[in-house]
DNA sequence: TGAAATGTTGGGGCG
DNA sequence: ACGCCCCAACATTTC
Protein backbone atom coordinates (compact mmCIF):
# COMPACT_ATOMS: atom_id res chain seq x y z
CA UNK A 1 0.00 0.00 0.00
CA UNK A 2 1.47 3.23 -0.74
CA UNK A 3 1.84 5.56 1.61
CA UNK A 4 -0.59 8.55 2.70
CA UNK A 5 0.08 11.93 0.90
CA UNK A 6 0.99 14.79 3.56
CA UNK A 7 1.86 18.29 3.24
CA UNK A 8 3.81 20.37 4.88
CA UNK A 9 3.21 23.83 5.35
CA UNK A 10 6.91 25.91 5.44
CA UNK A 11 6.21 29.18 6.90
CA UNK A 12 8.40 30.87 9.46
CA UNK A 13 10.56 27.44 9.24
CA UNK A 14 12.85 27.61 6.16
CA UNK A 15 15.19 24.90 6.85
CA UNK A 16 15.46 21.16 7.03
CA UNK A 17 17.36 20.18 9.86
CA UNK A 18 15.58 20.44 13.47
CA UNK A 19 12.04 21.22 11.88
CA UNK A 20 9.85 18.85 13.69
CA UNK A 21 7.20 19.51 11.85
CA UNK A 22 8.66 18.42 8.56
CA UNK A 23 10.11 15.26 9.84
CA UNK A 24 7.06 14.09 11.28
CA UNK A 25 5.19 14.71 7.92
CA UNK A 26 8.11 13.12 6.35
CA UNK A 27 7.51 9.82 8.63
CA UNK A 28 3.71 9.95 8.22
CA UNK A 29 4.13 9.51 4.47
CA UNK A 30 5.09 11.21 1.01
CA UNK A 31 5.18 15.05 1.44
CA UNK A 32 4.45 17.76 -0.71
CA UNK A 33 6.27 21.05 0.73
CA UNK A 34 4.37 24.28 -0.09
CA UNK A 35 5.61 28.09 0.71
CA UNK A 36 2.21 30.36 0.87
CA UNK A 37 2.39 34.14 0.17
CA UNK A 38 -0.63 35.08 2.66
CA UNK A 39 -1.05 38.97 2.22
CA UNK A 40 -4.55 38.71 2.27
CA UNK A 41 -4.73 37.71 6.64
CA UNK A 42 -1.45 39.60 7.61
CA UNK A 43 -3.72 43.16 7.38
CA UNK A 44 -1.34 45.72 8.58
CA UNK A 45 1.72 43.35 9.28
CA UNK A 46 1.96 42.14 5.33
CA UNK A 47 6.11 41.57 5.09
CA UNK A 48 8.28 44.75 4.48
CA UNK A 49 10.25 45.49 1.44
CA UNK A 50 13.76 44.27 3.03
CA UNK A 51 11.72 40.86 4.27
CA UNK A 52 10.41 40.45 0.84
CA UNK A 53 13.59 40.57 -0.95
CA UNK A 54 15.72 38.24 1.83
CA UNK A 55 12.15 35.83 1.40
CA UNK A 56 12.18 35.47 -1.96
CA UNK A 57 16.23 34.00 -1.81
CA UNK A 58 15.38 32.42 1.34
CA UNK A 59 12.80 30.21 -1.08
CA UNK A 60 14.92 29.98 -3.34
CA UNK A 61 17.67 28.20 -1.50
CA UNK A 62 15.30 25.81 0.47
CA UNK A 63 14.07 24.95 -2.81
CA UNK A 64 17.25 23.81 -3.93
CA UNK A 65 17.47 21.69 -1.02
CA UNK A 66 14.34 19.87 -2.02
CA UNK A 67 15.40 19.78 -5.35
CA UNK A 68 12.65 22.12 -7.19
CA UNK A 69 10.21 20.21 -5.20
CA UNK A 70 8.95 23.42 -2.97
CA UNK A 71 5.05 24.51 -4.44
CA UNK A 72 4.23 28.53 -4.26
CA UNK A 73 1.21 29.66 -3.93
CA UNK A 74 -0.31 33.50 -3.25
CA UNK A 75 -3.67 33.82 -1.01
CA UNK A 76 -5.90 33.00 1.38
CA UNK A 77 -3.80 30.26 2.99
CA UNK A 78 -7.13 28.44 4.42
CA UNK A 79 -8.20 28.58 0.60
CA UNK A 80 -5.08 27.46 -0.34
CA UNK A 81 -4.45 24.21 1.62
CA UNK A 82 -8.58 23.31 1.48
CA UNK A 83 -8.26 22.97 -2.25
CA UNK A 84 -4.80 21.57 -2.26
CA UNK A 85 -6.07 18.65 -0.01
CA UNK A 86 -8.89 17.96 -2.05
CA UNK A 87 -7.02 17.72 -5.49
CA UNK A 88 -4.22 15.45 -3.64
CA UNK A 89 -6.40 13.52 -1.51
CA UNK A 90 -4.30 14.72 1.32
CA UNK A 91 -4.47 13.22 4.82
CA UNK A 92 -2.75 15.33 7.21
CA UNK A 93 -1.25 18.62 7.13
CA UNK A 94 1.64 19.37 9.07
CA UNK A 95 3.57 22.81 10.34
CA UNK A 96 5.29 24.44 12.74
CA UNK A 97 4.02 27.30 15.20
CA UNK A 98 3.63 31.14 14.61
CA UNK A 99 2.97 33.49 16.85
CA UNK A 100 1.91 36.59 15.54
CA UNK A 101 -1.72 36.92 16.44
CA UNK A 102 -2.81 37.50 13.04
CA UNK A 103 -1.39 34.10 12.13
CA UNK A 104 -2.89 32.48 15.70
CA UNK A 105 -6.26 33.38 14.34
CA UNK A 106 -5.61 32.05 10.99
CA UNK A 107 -4.05 28.83 11.39
CA UNK A 108 -6.67 28.35 14.16
CA UNK A 109 -9.56 28.83 11.23
CA UNK A 110 -7.82 26.43 9.04
CA UNK A 111 -7.39 23.81 11.43
CA UNK A 112 -11.24 23.55 12.26
CA UNK A 113 -11.94 23.54 9.30
CA UNK A 114 -9.18 20.21 7.80
CA UNK A 115 -9.98 18.72 10.82
CA UNK A 116 -13.91 19.61 9.51
CA UNK A 117 -12.90 17.87 6.28
CA UNK A 118 -11.47 14.99 8.18
CA UNK A 119 -7.73 15.73 7.46
CA UNK A 120 -5.29 15.76 10.59
CA UNK A 121 -3.65 18.55 11.15
CA UNK A 122 -0.30 18.41 13.48
CA UNK A 123 1.54 21.74 14.51
CA UNK A 124 4.59 22.26 16.38
CA UNK A 125 7.02 24.03 18.18
CA UNK A 126 9.70 25.09 15.60
CA UNK A 127 10.66 28.19 16.55
CA UNK A 128 10.90 28.89 20.26
CA UNK A 129 12.75 26.97 23.05
CA UNK A 130 9.85 27.12 24.89
CA UNK A 131 6.34 27.53 24.18
CA UNK A 132 5.13 31.17 25.33
CA UNK A 133 2.36 29.25 27.37
CA UNK A 134 4.72 27.40 29.16
CA UNK A 135 6.65 29.93 31.01
CA UNK A 136 4.62 31.32 33.03
CA UNK A 137 5.29 32.09 37.02
CA UNK A 138 4.30 29.70 39.28
CA UNK A 139 1.12 31.64 39.94
CA UNK A 140 0.10 31.07 36.84
CA UNK A 141 0.10 34.23 35.24
CA UNK A 142 2.71 35.44 32.46
CA UNK A 143 6.01 37.44 33.88
CA UNK A 144 6.14 40.67 32.69
CA UNK A 145 9.87 41.40 33.64
CA UNK A 146 13.06 40.15 31.93
CA UNK A 147 15.13 39.05 35.07
CA UNK A 148 13.00 36.88 36.43
CA UNK A 149 11.81 34.94 33.36
CA UNK A 150 15.52 34.86 32.58
CA UNK A 151 16.32 33.45 35.85
CA UNK A 152 13.67 30.75 35.45
CA UNK A 153 14.54 29.72 32.10
CA UNK A 154 17.58 29.78 32.08
CA UNK A 155 18.72 26.55 34.10
CA UNK A 156 16.22 25.14 32.49
CA UNK A 157 17.67 25.16 29.39
CA UNK A 158 21.16 24.54 30.29
CA UNK A 159 21.05 20.46 29.33
CA UNK A 160 21.64 20.78 25.65
CA UNK A 161 18.67 19.34 24.00
CA UNK A 162 18.78 17.08 21.25
CA UNK A 163 18.41 18.34 17.60
CA UNK A 164 16.24 16.00 14.65
CA UNK A 165 18.50 15.40 11.76
CA UNK A 166 17.55 16.40 8.28
CA UNK A 167 14.74 14.10 6.86
CA UNK A 168 14.91 11.62 4.19
CA UNK A 169 13.26 13.80 1.24
CA UNK A 170 13.09 10.96 -1.49
CA UNK A 171 10.00 10.47 -1.42
CA UNK A 172 8.73 14.53 -1.43
CA UNK A 173 6.51 15.65 -4.41
CA UNK A 174 5.99 18.65 -5.94
CA UNK A 175 2.11 19.64 -6.54
CA UNK A 176 1.50 20.12 -9.92
CA UNK A 177 0.03 23.84 -9.91
CA UNK A 178 2.42 25.66 -8.29
CA UNK A 179 3.13 28.96 -9.37
CA UNK A 180 6.72 30.03 -10.41
CA UNK A 181 8.37 31.97 -7.37
CA UNK A 182 8.59 34.93 -9.22
CA UNK A 183 4.71 35.26 -9.61
CA UNK A 184 4.96 35.80 -5.45
CA UNK A 185 6.25 39.11 -6.41
CA UNK A 186 8.98 39.45 -3.95
CA UNK A 187 11.27 41.37 -5.48
CA UNK A 188 10.52 45.18 -5.68
CA UNK A 189 10.53 46.49 -9.55
CA UNK A 190 12.95 48.88 -8.59
CA UNK A 191 16.50 47.39 -7.85
CA UNK A 192 17.09 49.23 -4.23
CA UNK A 193 18.10 45.90 -2.50
CA UNK A 194 21.78 45.83 -4.73
CA UNK A 195 23.98 47.12 -1.46
CA UNK A 196 21.95 44.66 0.68
CA UNK A 197 22.20 41.73 -1.38
CA UNK A 198 25.91 42.02 -1.11
CA UNK A 199 25.75 41.74 2.68
CA UNK A 200 24.28 38.71 3.11
CA UNK A 201 23.39 35.00 2.39
CA UNK A 202 20.24 33.93 2.95
CA UNK A 203 19.32 30.20 3.30
CA UNK A 204 19.98 27.61 5.58
CA UNK A 205 23.59 27.16 4.56
CA UNK A 206 24.12 30.76 5.21
CA UNK A 207 22.21 30.82 8.86
CA UNK A 208 24.72 27.91 9.67
CA UNK A 209 27.92 29.57 8.33
CA UNK A 210 26.85 33.07 10.17
CA UNK A 211 26.55 31.16 13.39
CA UNK A 212 30.00 29.21 13.21
CA UNK A 213 31.45 32.28 12.07
CA UNK A 214 30.29 33.80 15.41
CA UNK A 215 30.67 31.16 17.42
CA UNK A 216 34.66 30.69 16.60
CA UNK A 217 35.24 34.88 16.20
CA UNK A 218 33.25 37.02 17.47
CA UNK A 219 31.71 35.29 20.73
CA UNK A 220 34.90 35.31 22.12
CA UNK A 221 34.70 38.88 23.47
CA UNK A 222 31.01 39.44 22.86
CA UNK A 223 29.62 40.72 26.26
CA UNK A 224 31.99 43.94 26.22
CA UNK A 225 32.22 43.63 21.83
CA UNK A 226 28.67 43.55 21.09
CA UNK A 227 28.55 47.34 22.10
CA UNK A 228 30.62 48.53 19.61
CA UNK A 229 29.52 48.82 16.29
CA UNK A 230 32.51 48.90 14.68
CA UNK A 231 33.31 45.81 15.88
CA UNK A 232 31.98 42.01 14.29
CA UNK A 233 31.54 40.99 17.45
CA UNK A 234 27.68 40.17 16.92
CA UNK A 235 25.83 37.23 15.71
CA UNK A 236 23.72 38.78 12.91
CA UNK A 237 22.00 35.47 12.91
CA UNK A 238 18.08 37.87 13.71
CA UNK A 239 17.06 37.53 10.08
CA UNK A 240 18.04 33.60 9.86
CA UNK A 241 16.38 32.95 12.97
CA UNK A 242 13.14 35.27 12.09
CA UNK A 243 13.00 32.94 9.08
CA UNK A 244 13.96 29.54 10.87
CA UNK A 245 16.71 28.88 8.32
CA UNK A 246 18.57 28.45 11.67
CA UNK A 247 15.89 27.14 15.03
CA UNK A 248 16.35 28.45 18.72
CA UNK A 249 17.27 25.28 19.18
CA UNK A 250 20.53 25.50 17.16
CA UNK A 251 21.81 28.21 17.83
CA UNK A 252 21.47 27.12 21.79
CA UNK A 253 22.88 24.21 21.27
CA UNK A 254 26.01 24.58 19.56
CA UNK A 255 26.63 28.01 21.80
CA UNK A 256 26.09 25.25 24.94
CA UNK A 257 28.47 22.79 23.63
CA UNK A 258 31.48 25.07 24.06
CA UNK A 259 32.99 25.97 27.41
CA UNK A 260 30.93 27.78 29.61
CA UNK A 261 31.58 31.31 30.04
CA UNK A 262 30.78 34.72 30.75
CA UNK A 263 30.46 35.41 26.69
CA UNK A 264 27.93 32.61 25.90
CA UNK A 265 25.98 33.16 28.97
CA UNK A 266 25.17 36.51 28.01
CA UNK A 267 24.71 35.34 23.99
CA UNK A 268 21.92 33.11 25.38
CA UNK A 269 20.88 35.58 27.21
CA UNK A 270 19.72 37.49 24.21
CA UNK A 271 18.43 34.74 23.00
CA UNK A 272 15.96 34.51 25.58
CA UNK A 273 15.18 38.15 25.23
CA UNK A 274 14.05 36.90 22.33
CA UNK A 275 11.68 34.54 23.99
CA UNK A 276 10.96 36.71 26.43
CA UNK A 277 9.27 39.52 23.21
CA UNK A 278 7.36 36.39 22.32
CA UNK A 279 5.71 35.96 25.90
CA UNK A 280 5.03 39.51 25.68
CA UNK A 281 3.27 39.62 22.11
CA UNK A 282 1.25 35.93 23.11
CA UNK A 283 -0.19 37.29 25.81
CA UNK A 284 -0.51 40.91 25.30
CA UNK A 285 -1.46 40.60 21.57
CA UNK A 286 -1.96 44.18 21.07
CA UNK A 287 1.49 45.43 21.65
CA UNK A 288 2.14 45.88 18.15
CA UNK A 289 -0.28 48.47 18.01
CA UNK A 290 -0.91 49.79 21.26
CA UNK A 291 1.45 50.91 24.32
CA UNK A 292 1.43 47.80 27.18
CA UNK A 293 1.14 50.96 29.55
CA UNK A 294 -1.69 52.62 28.28
CA UNK A 295 -0.85 56.32 29.79
CA UNK A 296 1.41 56.35 26.72
CA UNK A 297 -1.39 56.12 23.99
CA UNK A 298 -2.57 59.63 25.35
CA UNK A 299 0.76 61.35 24.79
CA UNK A 300 0.56 63.90 22.74
CA UNK A 301 3.45 62.76 19.96
CA UNK A 302 4.57 65.40 17.22
CA UNK A 303 2.91 65.07 14.39
CA UNK A 304 5.68 65.93 11.72
CA UNK A 305 6.65 64.32 8.91
CA UNK A 306 9.37 66.30 7.69
CA UNK A 307 11.14 65.43 10.93
CA UNK A 308 10.24 61.66 10.58
CA UNK A 309 11.51 61.74 7.02
CA UNK A 310 14.91 63.63 8.22
CA UNK A 311 15.56 60.60 10.62
CA UNK A 312 14.34 58.09 8.00
CA UNK A 313 16.65 59.18 5.63
CA UNK A 314 19.71 59.82 7.97
CA UNK A 315 20.02 63.38 7.76
CA UNK A 316 19.24 64.39 11.27
CA UNK A 317 22.50 66.17 11.86
CA UNK A 318 23.53 63.85 14.63
CA UNK A 319 26.49 61.24 12.95
CA UNK A 320 25.75 58.31 14.56
CA UNK A 321 21.95 58.42 14.41
CA UNK A 322 22.49 58.97 10.49
CA UNK A 323 24.59 56.55 10.93
CA UNK A 324 22.47 54.06 11.72
CA UNK A 325 19.90 55.30 9.77
CA UNK A 326 21.73 54.64 6.40
CA UNK A 327 22.95 51.60 7.93
CA UNK A 328 19.25 50.41 7.70
CA UNK A 329 19.10 51.80 4.77
CA UNK A 330 21.84 50.52 2.56
CA UNK A 331 22.22 47.06 4.43
CA UNK A 332 18.80 45.85 5.62
CA UNK A 333 19.99 45.75 9.15
CA UNK A 334 21.40 47.96 12.27
CA UNK A 335 23.93 47.25 15.26
CA UNK A 336 21.64 47.05 18.24
CA UNK A 337 23.73 49.77 20.03
CA UNK A 338 22.93 51.79 17.43
CA UNK A 339 18.85 50.76 17.10
CA UNK A 340 18.82 51.43 20.61
CA UNK A 341 20.11 55.05 19.96
CA UNK A 342 18.18 55.98 16.73
CA UNK A 343 14.98 54.69 18.53
CA UNK A 344 15.70 57.13 21.66
CA UNK A 345 16.44 59.74 19.45
CA UNK A 346 13.06 59.99 17.50
CA UNK A 347 11.25 58.67 20.59
CA UNK A 348 12.44 61.10 23.03
CA UNK A 349 14.23 64.20 21.63
CA UNK A 350 11.94 64.35 18.19
CA UNK A 351 8.91 62.96 20.38
CA UNK A 352 7.53 60.94 17.19
CA UNK A 353 5.16 58.08 17.91
CA UNK A 354 7.16 54.96 18.36
CA UNK A 355 4.96 53.52 16.03
CA UNK A 356 6.47 55.88 13.48
CA UNK A 357 9.84 54.09 14.01
CA UNK A 358 8.40 50.65 14.32
CA UNK A 359 6.71 50.84 10.67
CA UNK A 360 10.25 51.80 9.46
CA UNK A 361 11.86 49.12 11.45
CA UNK A 362 9.16 47.01 9.77
CA UNK A 363 9.76 48.01 5.94
CA UNK A 364 13.47 48.10 5.67
CA UNK A 365 14.84 45.40 8.53
CA UNK A 366 15.73 41.95 6.91
CA UNK A 367 14.87 41.11 10.80
CA UNK A 368 11.82 42.54 11.34
CA UNK A 369 9.95 40.57 13.35
CA UNK A 370 6.84 40.98 15.36
CA UNK A 371 7.77 39.99 18.56
CA UNK A 372 10.76 41.37 18.96
CA UNK A 373 9.82 44.90 16.65
CA UNK A 374 6.91 45.66 19.15
CA UNK A 375 8.24 44.83 22.13
CA UNK A 376 11.64 46.45 22.11
CA UNK A 377 10.46 49.54 20.78
CA UNK A 378 8.02 49.69 23.46
CA UNK A 379 10.95 49.23 25.23
CA UNK A 380 12.89 51.96 24.55
CA UNK A 381 9.51 54.17 24.27
CA UNK A 382 9.31 53.58 28.30
CA UNK A 383 5.57 52.15 27.31
CA UNK A 384 6.51 48.46 27.36
CA UNK A 385 6.69 46.16 29.86
CA UNK A 386 9.94 45.79 31.91
CA UNK A 387 10.79 49.36 30.03
CA UNK A 388 13.45 52.03 29.55
CA UNK A 389 12.27 54.02 32.54
CA UNK A 390 11.28 57.61 31.06
CA UNK A 391 13.60 59.83 31.91
CA UNK A 392 16.62 57.31 30.07
CA UNK A 393 17.29 59.26 27.32
CA UNK A 394 20.32 58.92 25.00
CA UNK A 395 23.02 61.33 24.09
CA UNK A 396 23.83 60.84 20.56
CA UNK A 397 27.21 62.72 21.20
CA UNK A 398 28.24 60.64 24.20
CA UNK A 399 27.52 57.42 22.57
CA UNK A 400 29.40 58.27 20.04
CA UNK A 401 32.53 59.28 21.54
CA UNK A 402 31.66 56.44 24.31
CA UNK A 403 31.27 53.24 21.11
CA UNK A 404 32.88 54.52 18.26
CA UNK A 405 35.67 56.59 19.37
CA UNK A 406 37.38 56.24 16.05
CA UNK A 407 34.55 56.59 14.03
CA UNK A 408 35.11 53.72 12.22
CA UNK A 409 31.69 52.90 12.31
CA UNK A 410 30.19 56.23 11.62
CA UNK A 411 32.76 57.00 8.68
CA UNK A 412 31.51 54.15 6.78
CA UNK A 413 27.80 55.03 6.40
CA UNK A 414 29.33 59.53 6.58
CA UNK A 415 31.91 59.56 4.08
CA UNK A 416 31.45 63.30 4.01
CA UNK A 417 32.51 63.18 7.40
CA UNK A 418 35.94 61.12 6.97
CA UNK A 419 38.59 64.12 7.32
CA UNK A 420 36.62 65.26 10.98
CA UNK A 421 39.23 64.62 13.72
CA UNK A 422 37.80 62.32 16.72
CA UNK A 423 37.21 65.28 18.51
CA UNK A 424 34.80 66.98 16.87
CA UNK A 425 33.24 63.90 15.04
CA UNK A 426 29.95 63.78 17.25
CA UNK A 427 29.88 67.31 17.59
CA UNK A 428 30.66 69.08 14.05
CA UNK A 429 28.50 72.24 15.41
CA UNK A 430 31.25 73.03 17.83
CA UNK A 431 33.65 72.41 15.52
CA UNK A 432 35.63 75.68 14.81
CA UNK A 433 35.15 77.17 10.85
CA UNK A 434 38.64 76.06 9.72
CA UNK A 435 38.48 72.67 11.35
CA UNK A 436 35.03 72.21 9.17
CA UNK A 437 36.75 73.53 6.49
CA UNK A 438 39.92 71.23 6.54
CA UNK A 439 37.56 68.65 7.07
CA UNK A 440 35.97 69.81 3.81
CA UNK A 441 32.29 69.47 6.05
CA UNK A 442 29.93 72.88 5.37
CA UNK A 443 26.65 72.29 7.92
CA UNK A 444 23.49 73.10 6.12
CA UNK A 445 25.15 71.94 2.41
CA UNK A 446 27.37 68.69 2.82
CA UNK A 447 26.36 67.69 5.86
CA UNK A 448 23.10 68.69 7.76
CA UNK A 449 22.94 70.90 10.64
CA UNK A 450 20.99 69.36 13.16
CA UNK A 451 17.81 69.48 13.08
CA UNK A 452 16.87 69.84 17.18
CA UNK A 453 18.74 71.22 20.10
CA UNK A 454 19.94 68.17 22.50
CA UNK A 455 19.54 69.93 25.75
CA UNK A 456 16.50 71.80 24.90
CA UNK A 457 14.65 68.95 23.28
CA UNK A 458 15.27 66.53 26.52
CA UNK A 459 14.64 68.83 28.86
CA UNK A 460 11.14 69.26 26.78
CA UNK A 461 10.48 65.68 27.04
CA UNK A 462 11.54 65.24 30.53
CA UNK A 463 8.93 67.80 31.13
CA UNK A 464 6.26 66.09 28.76
CA UNK A 465 6.67 62.35 30.08
CA UNK A 466 6.48 63.51 33.80
CA UNK A 467 3.37 65.63 32.94
CA UNK A 468 1.79 62.20 31.28
CA UNK A 469 3.12 60.50 34.26
CA UNK A 470 1.29 62.93 36.42
CA UNK A 471 -1.77 62.50 35.01
CA UNK A 472 -1.70 59.03 34.63
CA UNK A 473 -1.29 58.82 38.29
CA UNK A 474 -4.27 61.12 39.35
C1' DT B 1 21.34 48.13 28.04
C1' DG B 2 21.72 56.71 30.33
C1' DA B 3 22.90 61.38 31.27
C1' DA B 4 23.09 65.53 33.86
C1' DA B 5 23.25 67.64 38.17
C1' DT B 6 25.04 67.59 42.51
C1' DG B 7 28.16 66.10 46.11
C1' DT B 8 32.81 64.63 47.79
C1' DT B 9 37.67 64.21 47.88
C1' DG B 10 42.29 65.36 47.19
C1' DG B 11 46.24 67.49 44.90
C1' DG B 12 48.49 71.64 43.49
C1' DG B 13 49.08 76.65 42.94
C1' DC B 14 49.27 80.65 45.43
C1' DG B 15 49.13 84.45 48.71
C1' DA C 1 52.94 76.22 57.35
C1' DC C 2 48.36 77.29 56.35
C1' DG C 3 43.99 78.48 54.35
C1' DC C 4 41.87 79.22 50.21
C1' DC C 5 40.56 78.41 45.61
C1' DC C 6 40.31 75.73 41.54
C1' DC C 7 39.36 71.73 39.29
C1' DA C 8 39.72 66.99 38.00
C1' DA C 9 38.24 62.56 39.28
C1' DC C 10 35.05 59.90 41.20
C1' DA C 11 30.52 58.85 43.65
C1' DT C 12 25.70 59.69 44.38
C1' DT C 13 21.33 61.45 43.26
C1' DT C 14 17.87 62.91 40.26
C1' DC C 15 15.31 63.14 36.07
Amino acid sequence: MPKPLTIHWFRQDLRLADNPALSAAVDAGAVMPVYILDDDNAKNWKLGGASRWWLHHSLIALNKSLNGQLAFYCGDAEKVLSELCQQHNITAVYWNRCYEPWRIARDTNIKNTLAAQGISVNSFNGSLLREPWKTNKDDGTPYKVFTPFYRKLSPQLSSAQELIPVPDLSAVQLADDSLPLDDLHLQPAIPWYKTIQSQWSPGETGAYQTLMQFLHNGLERYKTGRDFPAEESVSRLSPYLHFGEISARQVFREASLLADDYNIEHFKREIIWREFSYVLLFNWPHIPERAFKPAYDKFPWRRDEELLKKWQQGQTGFPLVDAGMRELWQTGYMHNRVRMLVASFLVKNLLIDWRCGQAWFWDCLVDADLASNSASWQWVAGCGADASPYFRIFNPTTQGEKFDPHGEYTKKYLPELSNLPDKYLYKPWDAPLEVLEQAGVTLGENYPAPIVDLKQSRLQALDALALMKDQADV
